[in-house]
DNA sequence: GTAATTCCTAGTAAGTTGATAGGATTAATA
DNA sequence: TATTAATCCTATCAACTTACTAGGAATTAC
């Protein structure tokens, strides 16, 4: 299951490419708008923003903006960022490999070799959409 | 992330499978194997053979065996009964839909767009592949 | 100086996961 | 028929995760 967290930031992301405006937008703005919770909506900015998917400006008509060109944002990077590993199981995950405790060969596993699959095809999708593929811009 | 509820499942699945043996596998032998604690694999196994992929024998000598051709036997539908829906959301799933309470319009929503091919690809995976592939059997 | 905004840390209720416990039931066999 | 070995069933529980909320500090525009 795709978190709430992941949700809410794809949403807000995809909201902040579609705006027009000149200046950064703000988060009551878009917590209203998508009806996202605002203080839950703060926190996944913030996330964002360190992550270097964001800029932000402080203070008075402060707010956050794209700091990259939507099509060079992944779905595959943010969706790491928000919601860790992409893979359904740590021993086929590229990015957070670990090995099971369980497994003495992992190339011996039924669900290793399934996982791969579901993995190399998710990680297709991910890398092919980017923020303007969400946009539409 | 895959539970490991599925992923033992899975696995004791694929040890049925391979199994030469004319009499049903016992519980204790799978779990000795697949190093699965075994108290948790009854009930695993429990379910799966509700849900109709397994048979089984009690008392003596007893045990699990499928009913079924493991070519017979899609992921998807294992997938299904033990961790639940395939799709990452509940806006984009085909047996376990539910409108999103915060989207307006479906169709406008980027993640309902990214979610769907996301779905499309994993359960291509997941129907293509049957206990057979992932047996060798 | 004031209002409006982001930034930061901490906490928390509810739900899920990954088990374990304890036995009831059933069947083979000595 | 008694014993043993297996599945079947229900209940419980600790640890973890999720989806927030609270409260304010820091910064900036005007």
């Amino acid at each position: 299951m795709l978190s709430k967290k992941t949700k809410y930031g794809l949403k807000a992301l995809t909201y902040i490419a579609r705006s027009e405006s000149e200046s950064p937008v703000q988060v009551g703005e878009i917590a209203k708008s998508e009806k996202i919770p605002q203080k839950f909506l703060e926190s996944i900015l913030l996330t964002l923003r360190k992550s270097g998917f964001l800029g932000s400006k402080k203070g008075k008509n402060g707010g956050y903006y794209l700091i990259k060109e939507t099509s060079e944002i992944k779905m595959a990077d943010v969706l790491r960022v928000l919601e860790g590993p992409i893979a359904m199981v740590p021993c086929v995950s590229l990015n957070f490999y670990e090995k099971c405790d369980d497994c003495q060969d992992e190339h011996e596993c039924s669900v290793h070799k399934l996982m791969i699959q579901v993995r190399d095809n998710t990680l297709k999708v991910l890398r092919d959409n980017t923020l303007m593929d969400l946009a539409g811009k």
